[in-house]
Order: structure tokens, then sequence, then C-alpha cells
DNA sequence: ACTATGATTCGAACCGGTTCGATTCGACGA
DNA sequence: TCGTCGAATCGAACCGGTTCGAATCATAGT
């Protein structure tokens, strides 16, 4: 494999001048420079990463640490990568994918060896255990989830609170007075996944401060326990018109225990979910929904890690935790609620 | 950051004495290893990757190459990276991920630039315009999916003629006279998607073989137009009382066709399908199938490449072409055919 | 004719590891 | 007592880039 010194040889100049020559840091004739360009189309030539990393400690590489938790939606965590990758390969960044369950461990190993020049976290928990491990890092980091401590990192995050608002407010100005809301099961709060609390504690108190009854309750993540419950939650609330959804495998069960109830919605019963347009469309969900927008959650998170890794904003810009809105995606799943109720 | 110098000098040895403690490949005295290893946790040392890759060049790193296509079945995907990550971890390496959809270019930057040790090859297509680019690198690689020409690399892939002869032979046995295959969307073949074919053409081979009537046709990767078409089918051919899904946007898609048409498998219709355990526990899809174990594909793919890399097998060792052999998890949606047919 | 100037290019050091050959030293046998 | 041997350690070179300061050279100014 040809290295810059090949290069230099064969186009009679110094190592330094190719490598000037190449990089145009510094001017170069432009003889020279057509020279040594030509010699390296004609051997081929790539500059070693190693080598080049130890140079500029720098390796153009960002560590993104997944954990693949039995609770996560799949789907789901396939949009946050595909976001995090397409934006790194578009802003000249490679990936290096971590799903290593020792969390902590596996990123002072990435960040300490200097594989990397920033670090993306998904599945961020309340009390992230990865966090003290970041902030203790040169590099900087991104996360995808909202910690309860965001000192020192960027912090990116679908808005529960104004989702959960948003979804009741919707429902009750259709004029529904009694809500089901389905979130994840209850094990993956206290794991620290604040986002179920945060949409249904801002969904239970919209609804107190309107005057509806919400039944909020924990759904199983997977067929056919969520399936059961769904069954058993309308039979138990008989009166309710309106169902929140907040857990896919909840949106996914639903259209054959609507089908085995013989009910349709909006006709019988007003849907709205919380997840992405993508997942909807694999399924064919017929469910209006917030949009979780995951991989736009993972392009916002890798440009403004790029930003600071090449420290385009001043040095000790104040770190960002930024809210997306949610945006609902009208399937036509809801409508003022059937006569009688 | 420590380097290996800094632990030399605080524990009075050499850099190269100090390389050696740490690493063991010379003989050095208790003491001085006791020294120096107490030095490298006191200062927190790690190496540095990029001076290790250049001195030794091997980086300890596996490229993935995935390519998020359009009809691609997400969840399929991500156990695949799933697979791979996790035995990577286990042998001691880490991933670069790469979706470039320039599949060559990203291919051969990261290959010439030796930033990985071996690459391992998602979605590989019957002529697969990265293969050209793989055989000329100096690291070896590792396929999952069969391209038609094989040398220089070891494949990894589902035995899709055995898994086609295997549904029709197991519908055959139960009695079954007229069949349906639905595949995945002829532009997948097109695209070079070889298994696509490979288990049509083994079980339309196997029905002539059997005299049974077999409709072999291409499905929407989407709903709602598989739905529909899978309407269709069921009408077009009512004397048919076997289904075989070779789709999985199909399979997620019939529970509800099935509802809607008032029919239940296997009373009406014996359906078996070809996707993964973990995707029939998220949906809860009832049928039994063929197990199409992206996962295990991963992990085989990435054992055979750890074992090139680290030269297990004698240096020319043949490459190895190994099927999957499918196995069929029974879900009891199978059985005889109605009474009548 | 001579120097100041600017444009190019060169040489050497450095990044942080690994590895090979040489050196040191104590023990042991003759 | 001396040479030999083996174990432990050291020193230097090397991997392949980047970067800084110095050197070279032609041109322009006086």
């Amino acid at each position: 494999m040809a290295t810059i010194g090949d290069v230099a040889r064969a186009a009679g100049v110094a190592r330094s001048t190719a490598s000037y020559a190449l990089s145009g840091k510094r001017a170069i004739s432009d003889e020279v420079r057509a020279r040594v360009q030509r010699a390296a189309r004609e051997l081929g030539y790539t500059a070693n990463a190693g080598a080049r990393a130890l140079a500029t400690s720098q390796t153009r590489v960002i560590g993104l640490l997944a954990q693949f938790l039995p609770d996560e939606f799949a789907p789901a965590m396939l949009q946050y990568i595909q976001g995090v990758t397409e934006s790194a390969r578009d802003l000249g960044y490679d990936i290096l994918l971590s799903s290593d369950p020792e969390g902590p461990a596996a990123l002072k190993r990435i960040t300490d060896s200097r594989m990397v020049d920033g670090v993306v976290l998904l599945n961020v928990a309340e009390d992230d255990d990865r966090l003290p491990v970041l902030r203790a890092a040169r590099q900087p980091g991104a996360l995808v989830g909202l910690p309860a401590d965001c000192t020192g990192v960027d912090v990116f995050d679908l808005d529960f609170e104004e989702s959960g608002r948003a979804m009741v407010e919707h429902l009750h100005g259709l004029g529904h007075r009694e809500l089901i809301l389905v979130s994840q099961p209850e094990h993956v709060v206290e794991r620290g996944g604040a986002y179920v609390w945060r949409l249904r504690n801002a969904a239970i108190e919209t609804a107190a401060a309107r005057g509806l009854a919400l039944h909020a309750v924990y759904g199983s993540s997977a067929q056919p326990e969520i399936g059961r419950e769904l069954h058993a939650l309308l039979d138990a609330h008989p009166e309710a018109t309106g169902l929140l959804l907040n857990n896919e495998a909840a949106a996914a069960a639903l259209p054959t225990v609507l089908h085995q109830r013989n009910l349709s919605a909006p006709d019988d019963l007003s849907v709205i979910g919380r997840y992405s347009d993508e997942f909807a469309r694999t399924f064919s969900l017929p469910f209006s929904s917030i949009e979780s927008a995951p991989d736009r959650l993972g392009r916002m998170a890798v440009r403004q890690l790029v930003r600071r890794i090449e420290k385009q904003d001043p040095e000790d810009a104040p770190h960002v935790v930024r809210f997306v809105s949610p945006e609902l995606v009208d399937r036509g799943s809801t409508a003022a609620p059937p006569v009688g109720h």
C-alpha cells in the first residue's frame, strides 16, 4: 500500500510538500500540486487513518452507544441509528457502533483510547450511568433522551410533556370526556425511561385541568399480553371514548383487538398514538399519532456534536437542551365521540 | 492523558519495558511488572488506538456495511446488526458501521485507510458491486447473502432452496393440493436479491414434482398495498388451502386480512411464513414459520471473519459458503386442508 | 549591485505505541 | 577465576502521517 512517502518520491518532492499539496494547508505551486495529485492517483494513495489520527488527534469517527434493551422497540432503534449514520456521513464522519450492555465501560474504553472525536448516546435514562463517564471524557457528547442532569452535554428529545398535553387537548377539543392512556411497561420507568412518565404526567395533569376522566395504565411491550390487556381495558371502561397509546406494541396490536370487538376508529373509539411515521407505514397503522421522529433526533444530535467537535461554536458555548415539538399526523382515527356519550 | 512514556517514567523503566510488561509479550520480572501495572492503573493509562494501529497494523475494528434499502425489512436489519455487534464485542472487536448508499466507495475508503481489520457485508446482492472492491482489499471479508461469485470471501446465508422445499413438502405432507406463495416485490429480485427466486424456484419445482398447484406471486413490501393484494389473491384462488409467505409485510398484514374474511388458520387456511422468531414475537404472528435467524447469520459471519483476521486457519484455508438449514417453528397454523378440498 | 520580500519547498521533530537487537548482570559450570 | 548462558531490561528504529521553522530562490525595490 502506498504511503505519502511513496507519493512524495514519485512526485520528486519532500514528504511535507506532498502532505501540503494534498491537504491544501499551505500554498503549493500549481505545477507541484498537480504532480503530487497525479502521483497519488496513480499509486492509489489513501492516507492511513491510524497515522493521521496519531498526528492530528482527530479520528473523524463518532461513537454511537446504543443499548438493545429487552423492552425497547426495535424498529425505532433502527431509525435512530439510521439518522445518526446518515448525517454523520454527510458531515464526513464514520460511526463506531457499540451495543455493549456494559455501557459505562464501553464508553470509557472508546473515549480513553481516542477512537472517536465525540459520542452520541441513545436510550438515555434519567440517571444514566454512562453520563459520569462521558463528562470525564475529553470528547464532547450528545444525548438522545433526557437525563435528570444535563450539565456538560447537548440533549435532544421529543417534547413528551407537550405530547401528552397535545393528545389530551386534541380529544378534549373533539368533545371526549373519558380517556384511556396506555403507556410502556412500568419497569421501563423504573429503569429510568423518563419519557414514559413525562408524557403520562402531562396527560394526567391536562385531563384534570379539563375535567376529563383519564385512566392511565402501563401496558406490556409485546404480544400477546398487550392484546389481552387492551381487551381488559376496554371491558373495564366501557364509557371511555378515547384511547391514547404511548406504547408501540399496543398500537401494533390494536387493529386486531378492535376487529375482535367489532369496533372501528373513529366511529366507536377515537385513537391517537405516539410513534414514528415509518413504523406506521410499515404496519399500516390507521391511527393518528404524534410523530416521534427518531431519525430527526439522531440527525440533530450528530449535527450539534459535530459543531462542538469542530469548535464552530465559541469555545464554551452553553450546552443545549432541545425538545422537538410534537407534530400530529392525522390519519383520521379521531372524531367526536359517538352520540350517547 | 497518560501515554506509555508517562507510565514508564512513573515506574522507572524504559518505554519498551513498560510495553512488554503490559502486553506480556516478553518475560518481565514480577517486581517490575507489578510496578508498571500499578503506574498504569494510577495514571489511568489506556493505549492510544491510533498509535497502536499504526505500530501493529491492526485496529481490532470490523467494518459493517449495511444498506438501508427502501424495501428491506427494517426489523430484520436490526437483528443482523445486533448479531454482528454482539459477537464482535465478544471477540474483542469494535464495529464501524457504514450505511452509505455508495457502497463500493465507502468500502474502498474504509479498507484503503486501514480503519478496519475485516469487513462484513450485509444485504449482498447477486451481482454486488461491492465485491470487486472487497476482493481488491487487503482485508478479509464475510458476506451475509449469496452472490453469484463467491471467490475470495466467506459466505453465509439461509438455505432458501431448502426453505422453499420444506414449506411445500410440509403442506404436501398434510394433504394440501393447491398453494399460494407470496414473495417479496419483483424489483427486489431485479436489484439482485437472489434469496427471493431461490426460495421461489425451489418451491415451484417441488410443487411440480409433487403434482401440486402453486400460484407464485410477488407482493408489495408495505401496507396497505399488500393487504389489498392478499385479498385479491384469496379471491382469485378460492380453492387454495395453503399460503406460503416469503414477505414480512405480507405476514404482518395477514392477521387482519384473515379477520376481514372471517377466516382462521389453520381451520380454513394453512399458513407458513419465513421470518425471524423475534419478528414473530414482536407482532405476535400466529403463523408457523421457517426461522430466518438473522442474528445467527451475523454471528457466524463475524466468527469466521475473526478467524481469518487472526489467521487461526492455515494461511490459505479455502473459503467457506455455508447455508443455514431452515428450521420450522411450529405455531400451529398448519393442518390438513378443510374437508371438501 | 544589493537587500528586502514573498512564494515555495525542505528537513526534522513529533504524535504514541511496538519490536528487534544489543546490553547488563548474576548464577553456574569448568 | 574466567567464560558461558539465560533472564531481564534498555535503546533505537519504525509505523505513516502533520506541522513548524528554516532554507532556497526569483523578483522587485532602491
